[in-house]
DNA sequence: GCCAACGTTGGC
DNA sequence: GCCAACGTTGGC
C-alpha cells in the first residue's frame, strides 16, 4: 500500500462535501507530473486531503477504491482520474506553517513545489503527519 | 527544438 | 492583491 496527498481547493469540493458525497472520482489533474503520479495510484492506497486557498492544512484521510481510470473531463484521453472515499477528518488539521516549521519536512514536495497538487507521501512523514493531527 | 512571452497556481 | 515559481504556448 502506497500513500499520497492530494489538493484541493476546498470553495470547489471541501472533505466535507466529499464525506457528504460518500465517494468521488479525483479527476481534472492536468499537470504531468501530478499525472504521472496518480497513474501510479492503486486500490487500497491511503491520501491525506491537503486544503489549499485560507485552510493550508492537511485536514483528511481518504481511501482509493478504484485503480485509476481515463478522466472523463479530459478530451486528449491521457489523463486518469481515481476514485476515493472518506476515512476520517484529522482531529486537528496539520497546517503547511507546521509542516515547514519540521525539518522532517524539508525535502516534501508539498514544501518544496507548492504548484504540485498530486505527490507521493513517504511512510515516515505520513506517520507524522497522522500524529501531528492526532492532537 | 529553443526560448520568450504569457497564464496559472498557491502562499504570503 | 501581489508576486514567485512553474507550466504552456507559439514564433522562429
Amino acid at each position: 500500500m502506497a500513500t499520497w496527498l492530494f489538493k484541493e481547493e476546498p470553495e470547489t469540493y471541501s472533505f466535507a462535501d466529499l464525506q457528504r458525497d460518500g465517494t468521488t472520482l479525483w479527476s481534472g489533474v492536468a499537470n504531468a507530473l501530478a499525472q504521472k503520479h496518480l497513474r501510479a495510484v492503486k486500490k487500497g492506497d491511503r491520501v491525506f486531503f491537503y486544503a489549499t486557498g485560507k485552510v493550508k492544512a492537511v485536514i483528511g484521510v481518504m481511501l482509493v477504491t478504484a485503480d485509476p481510470v481515463p478522466d472523463p473531463a479530459d478530451e486528449s484521453g491521457k489523463c486518469v482520474a481515481v476514485t476515493v472515499k472518506p476515512v476520517r477528518a484529522l482531529a486537528v488539521p496539520v497546517t503547511l506553517a507546521a509542516i515547514k516549521a519540521d525539518k522532517a519536512f524539508a525535502q516534501w514536495e508539498l514544501v518544496k513545489q507548492a504548484r504540485l497538487s498530486v505527490m507521493p507521501v513517504p511512510d515516515a512523514l505520513w506517520a507524522k503527519v497522522e500524529k501531528m493531527g492526532n492532537g
